[in-house]
RNA sequence: GCGGUCGUGGCGAAGGGGUUAACGCAUCGGACUGUGACUCCGACAUUCGCGGGUUCAAUUCCCGUCGAUCGCCCCA
């Protein structure tokens, strides 16, 4: 057996590569009209960053990152994320600097060391936002709705998104002692995974999937935040009922970066088997600093490209996976055959997208090609059309044929 | 890191110890000797992921390994 791709990557072939094409561009053209910029930042950093980042607690961290060791002995580390990247890049070109708020978007594949499963890879691809400098909760709802905004232009029904507040890291401290003191009497009646979680990020023990029941009356985090912080979120909610973007909040929503506050959410959809959300982000005022930046805000998103693929298929949405070409060459005979190089070539250069056999087919089978590669024209030149200087030019669609002139070729494809 | 299922031609898929490895799609050739999307005919796996074991005999049984897939944890 030959070489096997590595686990939990995939090769984009012809056919599906269109697919990612055509949601990126609207990512692109929906980013250009929020007036988010591209930012390129580079596939591995410091393995610090993340630490520092994502948090040293995460499973992220701790368990799925592709971390080496280059040959000046310094610890790298391929991108789990993206919003690390793009905090450093922002505090370390001074982009605070810059009089507006910097509304950033990214596109490429992120790294996890993960056993692979339905809409889980080991090499994933995002497409995020970031907007630095600005605490306006307009900025969360603008953020927010893009995300929502882009599912929709992609023609996907069903999606929604869920928010909450997770406060400040002071805040959140103190909900977590409240909600330990609601777990701890239970704590021997709960599965195993939910008495780790209780250590690690009590949060996420209500959402647990055995024991549902038993949490019924747990506190709400919601209660817990300080005057500022229940304003803020109210604001946002407002907003967002204001855009008529509909929104649930989930008071149990937690993610699993360290870096939130505030605004967190996530958007949903079913249809990738066990798995339901395809996007998450929330508001870090903390990020910046945090990894040695100044103290600037910022809010963003990523959204998986594979998982939404997947949903896009579940759901039938018709999206582009051949481009049609205009014209596909048939020469018949030597001279034709000479004649045909000629032409493929010159109507190349001059805009056409064209092709012909390179397999010594029979007309017939170059015919079936001309089919599959969509040709809008089939141009069939044998000895009696070039004597007169003309070639055969057939419609696909309708199956009308005419000749015209060999020179007025091109004018005839437009 | 843990668990379930699976691994047969370009693709889908039957076969479950014995020597011709079904069938469908696609492809190529022909009927139509210069024309696609219909029909019919023909061709197309010295071989069943890889390594080892059991056996007179293994694609079929056993072990290992690699891979795929689904789920848990966690996440996009």
């Amino acid at each position: 057996m030959a070489f096997q791709k590595p686990t939990g990557t995939q090769d984009f072939l012809p056919g599906t590569v269109e697919k990612w094409q055509y949601v990126e561009e609207k990512a692109r053209d929906l980013c250009r009209r929020f007036n988010y910029r591209e930012i390129r930042t580079p596939m591995f950093e410091q393995t610090e960053l993340f630490q520092r980042g994502v948090g040293e607690t995460t499973d992220v961290v701790q368990k799925e990152m592709y971390t080496f060791e280059d040959k000046g002995h310094r610890s790298m580390t391929l991108r789990p994320e993206g919003t690390a990247g793009v905090v450093r890049a922002y505090a370390e070109n001074k982009l605070y600097g810059e009089p507006d708020v910097s509304k950033l978007y990214y596109m490429g594949p992120m790294f996890r060391y993960e056993r692979p499963q339905a809409g889980r890879y080991r090499q994933f691809h995002q497409f995020g936002v970031e907007a630095f400098g600005s605490v306006d909760p307009a900025i969360d709802v603008e953020v927010i709705a893009l995300g929502l905004q882009f599912f929709k232009e992609l023609g996907l029904k069903d999606v929604s998104v869920e928010i909450n507040s997770v406060g400040t890291s002071e805040t959140r401290a103190a909900y977590n002692e409240a909600l330990l003191g609601f777990l701890r009497p239970m704590k021997d009646t709960l599965c195993k995974d939910c008495q780790h979680r209780m250590e690690r990020n009590p949060m996420r023990v209500l959402d647990c999937k055995v024991d549902q029941d038993k949490f019924v009356g747990a506190p709400s985090i919601l209660d817990s935040l300080d005057e500022e912080s229940t304003a803020y979120f109210q604001q946002v909610k407002d907003h967002l009922t204001a855009m008529e973007v509909p929104y649930r909040v989930n008071e149990r929503l937690v993610r699993g970066l360290d870096y939130y506050t505030h605004t967190a959410f996530e958007y949903k959809a079913q249809g990738i088997g066990a798995i339901d959300t395809i996007g998450g982000g929330g508001r870090y005022n903390k990020l910046v600093a945090e990894v040695g930046g100044p103290d600037q805000p910022g809010i963003g998103f990523g959204i998986g490209m594979e998982r939404l693929q997947l949903i896009l298929a579940s759901q039938e949405v018709e999206v582009p996976a051949v481009k049609p070409i205009d014209v596909y060459l048939v020469a018949i005979g030597e001279a034709a055959e000479k004649e045909t190089v000629k032409q493929l070539f010159k109507l190349r250069t001059l805009g056409f997208s064209a092709e012909r056999d390179y397999l010594g087919r029979k007309i017939k089978a170059q015919m079936k090609s001309a089919d599959r590669f969509q040709a809008r024209y089939t141009a069939i030149l044998g000895d009696d059309e070039l004597s007169r200087g003309e070639i055969s030019l057939k419609a696909m669609d309708t199956g009308e044929q005419q000749n015209v002139k060999l020179a007025q070729l091109a004018d005839h494809l437009k």
